[in-house]
DNA sequence: AACACTGTTTCACATTGTGAAACAACTTTT
DNA sequence: AAAAGTTGTTTCACAATGTGAAACAGTGTT
């Protein structure tokens, strides 16, 4: 229909697409919704829809919307990916939260993604939160930039010909060369900083979490709201985050 | 092909049928050997594994044997339902596990059968750890009971007339008879006890959680070895866990 | 070298999914 | 109260799409 698809099955291309539309917006959708969104025909999307309902991936709210279903909160609990991480990382954020009161987060590189695998909240009202899952540009977050700091010479020159610097804020990186500068400083220093760079108020600290062969695989942040965030704090901060980071170290020692 | 499908897509209905496969057994499967597990053809299985992996939902080991892949996990943690729930319990189910120094569950009743949808680890090694999104049976886990005690009459009585007791220990009830008595004790004393009615050595305790209209929407449990489990430590388990549940309860006064 | 496994491609066949249009059950507008 | 919007759902003729036996192409084992 679009390009060469060898011999994959279009519906089942077509069922994701839909489910893929959750992602980047709303909770519910109406049938015609859906296949406006889409480009699908409304029978077509109707049926999928129905489909996808029998099978509890979807379900329908009492006005007939449809919502993203149990099973599949079920199936994503199964993914054997990134769950060692996730596993041990657990404790260990939640430790942090508590002694530093603010949210943890807990990231690999999934493309050229920051993808958030684990938090722990902060205990305070007024906090970060982010959802688990979720993706967020590597170039503006402390966790992507440590991450990216870390990965190979062909992987980050790949990134920085294909990425897009978009500004976020008056303080997000938008040069590829001071960029680079700062990913240089990172290595030197082991910890990334961001500076309100995604988010005017937000401030984010992060270091990198190494396999036994020294290969960065994960980085754990702290973020918090800037009226909280002092430079002074930055030292205290850094010895309880790498209490934290080397406790996941111990457990994954093997993972690639 | 099996029964009337009306009108469903049945190549989705399949590649979901092949994801189930990964919920009751092995976490890595060949071409093959799911043909031969679901029926299916070996060419549709491939062209199905082929489809799924192009989507991110399996991807494939070194050795091609698929697994359930990131954009299943990330699709997963989209999902609104029992989002509140999921939320609100995490910091009091937290604080539960660090104060009893157990592990601590939090699950619903979908369908038959208990649905896990948070817990706690406790920080001791010697430990219980129950996948989150997983099933167990209700009439043999302290959760289940509990929420089986404030079900539905009619829900019940379904409940009583289809489901196979099946003995796990010799401690788990067979006898629908006694089952109905044991939850008529657990709505006068609104608690549950699982004495190694599942596996031998394995004790819970479990509260329900109301919501405004003393409707009971979740339920909360303890869950250690019977080493440690000793019956004058109940009292205090329950008021500990009690001040968890009414933390749960304020947020979700309106969940139905 | 023969066998037993994998995953993958081919190709003729018809089952299966398709989409415009009609329908039914609703709100909102006239 | 009628008309014009919505919505989700069903119909039906048509062919595109998915199907599966068999052949192929790799690996590892006997």
């Amino acid at each position: 229909m679009e390009e060469v698809n060898k011999g994959l099955n279009l519906s089942v291309i077509k069922a994701f697409k839909l489910l893929d539309v959750y992602m980047n917006s709303k909770q519910e959708w109406g049938v015609r919704e859906l296949a406006k969104e889409t480009g699908y025909n409304k029978t077509t999307t109707y049926r999928l829809l129905s489909t996808l309902e029998s099978l509890g991936i979807l379900q329908k709210n009492p006005d007939d919307k449809y919502i993203l279903g149990i099973k599949l909160f079920e199936l994503g609990n199964l993914v054997p990916v990134y769950k060692s991480l996730r596993n041990y990382s657990q404790i260990p954020l939640e430790q942090i939260a508590k002694d530093i009161k603010e949210t943890v987060h807990f990231g690999v590189l999934s493309g050229d993604k920051v993808l958030y695998l684990n938090k722990a909240e902060s205990p305070l009202g007024l906090k970060v939160s982010t959802q688990i899952g979720s993706y967020q540009h590597a170039y503006c977050t402390a966790i992507g930039k440590v991450l990216l700091a870390y990965s190979s010479q062909e992987h980050l020159s790949d990134y920085i010909k294909t990425i897009e610097l978009e500004a976020h804020t008056a303080h997000t990186i938008t040069n590829p060369a001071d960029l680079l500068k700062a990913l240089e400083q990172i290595r030197a220093k082991e910890y990334a900083l961001d500076m309100e760079e995604l988010e005017l108020g937000l401030i984010c600290i992060a270091i990198p979490v190494f396999n036994k062969n020294r290969k960065v695989v994960a980085s754990i942040s702290v973020a918090g709201p800037s009226s909280r965030f002092k430079a002074e704090n930055i030292k205290s901060y850094l010895s309880i985050i790498r209490k934290g980071a080397s406790e996941i170290e111990r457990h994954i020692r093997d993972y690639d």
